[in-house]
DNA sequence: CTTCAACAAGTAAGCGCTTACACGAGGTTC
DNA sequence: GAACCTCGTGTAAGCGCTTACTTGTTGAAG
């Protein structure tokens, strides 16, 4: 027997079944798209639903089924460094984040889940709580690169399903990556071989980003072992930002030091950056300097000279997470040991999780040549540059 | 006494109380942070908590203490009409979005409370549902411009509480907004006596849109009162991209019409494909055309010329939106009578709720004088503009 | 007309927390 | 030293759903 009386609080399970003559079990099951109920009983019920305006309860839901329906995404807040206003509006660097994030809605939209955002700042004391506290409230958990330690990742990944990007991986967490080394490799050849230059240098995004360290490394062995120079270290290390590639840049200068006939970035906010400091010392790109990124975001071929980059599948790299978190909370927690590796978008299968090691997706990437490298501009993309 | 026994499940709050030698109350308490606890008993179950890696699961305490400490957020996603590829990255359109989103998060996040976001496709049919289970999900929903109609908005607000963005309002439903009229006028001010141009045209939004009409009615009431003439009408009839914005001036100009002095565009966006286009037939804005926007998005002062427009305070809208949400949370469900309007950032208090009248905030804008109107090039914003 | 399968609908036991209330052990107060 | 607080803890009743299990009906089979 229903024991609530109906007051003016939203209405619950119990008072839909009262007004259609039901029980609450009978009101569950047509909610849930069970067949049970006899079209008669359901639509009694439907029509008590919409009568009363009844939305399920969420929480309630999980609780009794054990599924809440979200995923929780946690990524880094960039705080532009200042560098005096021009680069104040870094936050176009986050595109690449929210175009993640965007891949990841579309499909968990297709499974019924919805997103649990949270932006977090690194240096954030309370960090490792309010991730705990998220986690309590979804049933997996996605988390950008650069936003907990691989203690911390593992730590959450005791209470919850998580996919780590671009990051680590391992130790009970699946990883979702694109390409960096075989690309970067290409770019070094294409540089070396193509263009003829002799002397690069490589300017690192987060010393700690598993990435970074990845295509600093392929693209100065490459360079090197074609007879090459590749200059990095201290002088070369960057932040992912493009205040990070003006401040080097700049710096270089000043100590009068003659720059690379090359600089390969870590990415294209850096790339921006380098091509504004280079701008401003009336230096020619790719005349005097040759300039390329990594990623391929919008704003690359609206620079002048257009920007010669690595273009990652950023929205794939998002759906692969999702995809790959919703099998882990299906089945059983714990990253899968099955090493289901491959993946295309070019249909590409990139082999490389060694047997029975925690899943590790690794998505495909291509190199997009254009100006800033020294090649001849693309016809396709010229008009908008005239207002751009 | 306990009853459940200790699985490899996750830990639940019994287990820690079992571990401890305490009662489940005693944990809750100590995990809510009440000072009963006395200081022996708290730290034997901070070390149980600690040693378990317990993580109190959020459906339970959202059900238990009937608050979920979760706000949906429903906005628009864009598919960029993709007029042939330049405008395929219309994403960066989401810029728009995705910033308001930003400032609620920042203060969801001072009040405890997480995002839930959820964009949506208009002509998704089963909106409605997708939405309904969203505010399933939470205690509070924001919403976007555009995403609900009117009818709509209402049905959700009788769930839960609704702050509208740009929106409607009204009806149980909170509204938070940026002012537009007062800064359109001035703009058509701008535009006739400082500019002395006579012959104007406004290029409207979605024709749904009330901060569009508002826009499009204050301006073209104040060029006109000013005794210039002010072009609207179907063939000024834009929807907020930039596509639209080529088109329309593409038709224009092919039908052989002769285009005004002056284009006031309904958002930066549109601005954009304006100039686009314009530059397309050779045409030189501000020279031949002058043409302003709204929003000032940050790749407003990017373009050239630099766009005249009228910044919004979007971050802030986000900000606003959340502490109104928040405090008809906390209060009783439904949007406050409490006339509680105004708001500066500037330090303005605008008044202009009918009193007793739905909440209804209103955040100052300001017209950015910048070169498409026909000012003088601020000299602030330079050399960027040598590498865009 | 009985027997039993098949199925619709109801009953009730949780899901993992929070919290009102009850309890018992000190510490005051007269 | 009885009566009365105070306080730290424990007990147990939900919060609003889902679902295993049970009961009641109906109809086909024998």
């Amino acid at each position: 027997m229903d024991t609530r009386s109906k007051t003016d609080n939203p209405p619950t399970i119990y008072d839909v079944a009262r007004r259609a003559g039901v029980s609450i079990a009978s009101v569950s099951r047509v909610l849930n798209g069970r067949d049970n109920p006899r079209p008669a009983t359901r639509d009694r019920v439907l029509k008590a639903i919409a009568e009363l305006g009844f939305v399920p309860d969420g929480a309630a839901r999980a609780l009794s089924s054990r599924l809440k329906h979200v995923v929780g995404v946690v990524f880094r807040r960039v705080y532009g460094t200042d560098d005096g206003g021009t680069f104040a509006d870094e936050a176009e660097n986050l595109i690449f984040g929210d175009q993640i994030n965007r891949g990841i809605e579309i499909v968990a939209q297709r499974y019924g889940y919805d997103l649990l955002v949270c932006s977090v700042n690194i240096d954030e004391r309370t960090l490792p709580n309010r991730i705990m506290t998220i986690a309590g409230k979804c049933d997996g958990l996605i988390l950008h690169d650069q936003v907990l330690s691989p203690a911390g990742l593992a730590a959450v990944a005791r209470v919850v399903p998580v996919v780590s990007l671009a990051g680590a991986g391992g130790d009970g967490v699946a990883a979702v990556r694109s390409e960096s080394a075989d690309s970067m490799r290409e770019l070094a050849r294409h540089l070396v071989q193509d263009h003829g230059y002799r002397r690069l240098a490589y300017i690192a995004g987060h010393a700690d980003s598993p990435d970074n360290v990845v295509r600093g490394r392929s693209f100065a062995t490459e360079a090197r072992s074609l007879g090459a120079e590749c200059l990095t270290g201290p002088a070369w290390q960057g932040d992912y930002s493009a205040a990070g590639g003006v401040e080097i840049v700049r710096g270089l200068i000043s100590l009068g030091a003659t720059l690379p006939r090359a600089i390969a970035c870590a990415n294209d906010q850096t790339a921006l950056g380098v091509l504004y400091a280079l701008a401003e010392h009336g230096l020619d790109v790719p005349g005097d300097v040759a300039v390329t990124g990594f990623d391929d975001l919008p704003f690359a071929r609206h620079l002048r000279p257009q920007l010669t980059t690595v273009r990652q599948p950023i929205q794939d790299i998002g759906a692969q997470a999702f995809e790959v978190l919703h099998s882990m909370i299906t089945s059983g927690q714990p990253a899968p040991a099955t090493s289901s590796v491959d993946v295309d978008a070019t249909g590409d299968t990139l082999a490389n999780a060694p047997a029975d090691a925690a899943v590790d997706i690794v998505l495909p990437t291509r190199l997009i040549r254009r100006e800033s490298c020294g090649c001849p501009p693309d016809p396709a993309t010229p008009s908008w540059r005239r207002i751009v």
